[in-house]
DNA sequence: ATTATATTTCTAAGAATATCGAAATGAATG
DNA sequence: CATTCATTTCGATATTCTTAGAAATATAAT
């Protein structure tokens, strides 16, 4: 599982890519994470569960919430990979928009209460 | 098609990993690297399709053969990643048996003639 | 031209993947 | 302790991927 093929196959869906980048700025709890990308809640968490299966992220509860951040110390591998993808990434109009969506948005508001 | 995910699906394969390693040391034919990966033609065909579709690749005619190369000039960012990844997979066993056979085939011995 | 052969394309099967909604879990709140 | 709510798990479906063998193609050799 430590496979270089393996990493790349956790990192080869679009879904996960954005949900690292989002991470790459600050840990985000499950609902935030669903709010921005727009897939559903399960969706999301078996997304979650697949990177954090691979050693990719982490998480931590966080009273009510379980809050997600990039592993640290990152794999081997990744840590030399994502910083090139990562900055690819900005490029697409996909991962700027989830960007300016994770700067605004604010769990009190969206988890819970209707949207 | 240029997107950061085409370009890790495209390479999320231990197949084709196999042979980007392979044709990283010296050009072969469909028959020789069929005979080295040990998978059926027409599955290495459709690696090698893939492969070329998405610019990693490159072939050439060569008599009766059709010699598969690494694109150059490479995607950037496969140009990129891919030092780092082939780097990786020389831990591989598989991929360090590969790149002895290749040193041996024979492509006047192994294509047609029965073995 | 006929034959041999290297490669691709077609067809089909099985495995893996992405997705959602509903139900289950489990912790926090009142 | 009952309720609420964030998250996970389950069940089901649709899609994509990997693979192989057979048929088709095209080129070289005889």
């Amino acid at each position: 599982m430590h496979e270089p093929v393996d990493l790349l196959k956790a990192i080869s869906d679009h879904g996960r890519l954005r949900i690292l980048k989002l991470l790459e700025t600050r840990s985000l709890c499950v609902c935030e994470i669903t709010e921005i990308i727009g897939l559903a809640t399960s969706t999301i968490s078996s997304h979650l569960n697949l990177l954090k299966n691979s050693r990719l992220i982490e998480d931590e509860k966080d009273g009510k919430w379980i809050n997600y951040r990039l592993a640290s110390p990152a794999d081997p591998l990744f840590a030399q990979l994502w910083p090139l993808i990562s900055k690819r990434l900005e490029l697409d109009p996909v991962v700027a928009a989830d960007k300016k969506k994770a700067a605004q948005v604010d769990r009190y508001k969206i988890c819970g209460n209707g949207k």
